[in-house]
DNA sequence: GTTGAGCGTT
């Protein structure tokens, strides 16, 4: 079992994140563990996972105590295959709690003594660079068709993944914007953030569901709709349209939740 | 049981 990550954050004044992309969604903290301890000391791993399923999201956070392992742990575990996989080490960029983070080093505003410290990344910024780009372009090319082999779907599932509470989003976006799948994931997270907030966004006692649905919909379209990327309000069948009983399924659900 | 760009929790 992991301990990591069950005590929250365990000290973040002084210690380096490490970024390790591509890993497998297997792969949990007590495997890169002894991995990352291996090349120098590891303070704390953790490893995000969805909120709902539980599920590694792909990718896992590896603090060192020291810079210079942090360093070697990136150069020697950056690109080693761990559970069949290529994983990518890198320092993270962002922090937990918007901290300020400088080339993977979390620092404080109590941190004030990092003159002796800031020579370790100082020294060699441009060797590692031309290193790991030579490197990095190399295997670039694997990861270059994956890339860029649908950046549409890699934003649609970035963009629904990354906004986690949609704080934007109108409900009467949402039910302009007929989802899919999504649209239950949505209602459930909604549902589970919403402990603080009203279950029932929609006190509406008196809602003609067929009716005003039509009126809305052709004053929409009508409106300005037009533009966007709905060109086929009922081009298939309603009866084979399984999307459909979906669109219904919302409403009772949220007249019964 | 599946997927594969990215940046994190008590």
């Amino acid at each position: 079992m992991s301990h990591f990550g069950k005590s929250g954050p365990p000290d973040i004044r002084d210690t380096y994140s490490l970024l390790v992309l591509n890993i497998t969604f297997r792969t949990s903290a007590d495997d890169l563990f002894p991995l990352f301890d291996k090349y120098g000391k590891v303070v704390d791993v953790f490893i995000p996972r969805d909120r709902r399923t539980g599920d590694s999201r792909g990718f896992a956070f590896v603090r060192y105590k020291y810079a210079e392992e942090a360093q070697k742990a990136v150069d020697r575990l950056d690109g080693r295959i761990v559970d069949g996989r290529e994983i990518m080490v890198q320092f993270a960029k962002y922090g937990p709690n918007a901290e300020k983070i400088q080339k993977g080093r979390i620092v404080e505003s109590s941190s004030k003594t990092t003159s002796r410290r800031s020579r370790s990344r100082s020294p060699r910024p441009r060797h590692r660079d031309e290193y790991r780009d030579r490197d990095y372009r190399r295997r670039s090319r694997s990861r270059s068709r994956s890339r860029g082999r649908n950046d549409r779907s890699r934003g649609r599932e970035r963009d629904h993944r990354r906004r986690s509470v949609s704080r934007s989003a109108s409900p009467d976006y949402r039910k302009d914007r007929k989802k899919g799948r999504y649209d239950e994931e949505r209602r459930s997270r909604s549902r589970s953030y919403g402990s603080a907030s009203p279950p029932r966004r929609s006190p509406n006692p008196s809602r003609s569901p067929s009716p005003r649905r039509t009126s809305q919909r052709a004053e929409s379209a009508d409106k300005g709709n037009n533009n966007e990327r709905s060109p086929a309000p009922k081009s298939v069948s309603p009866r084979a349209q399984p999307a459909d009983s979906r669109s219904l399924s919302p409403r009772r659900s949220d007249a019964d939740e």
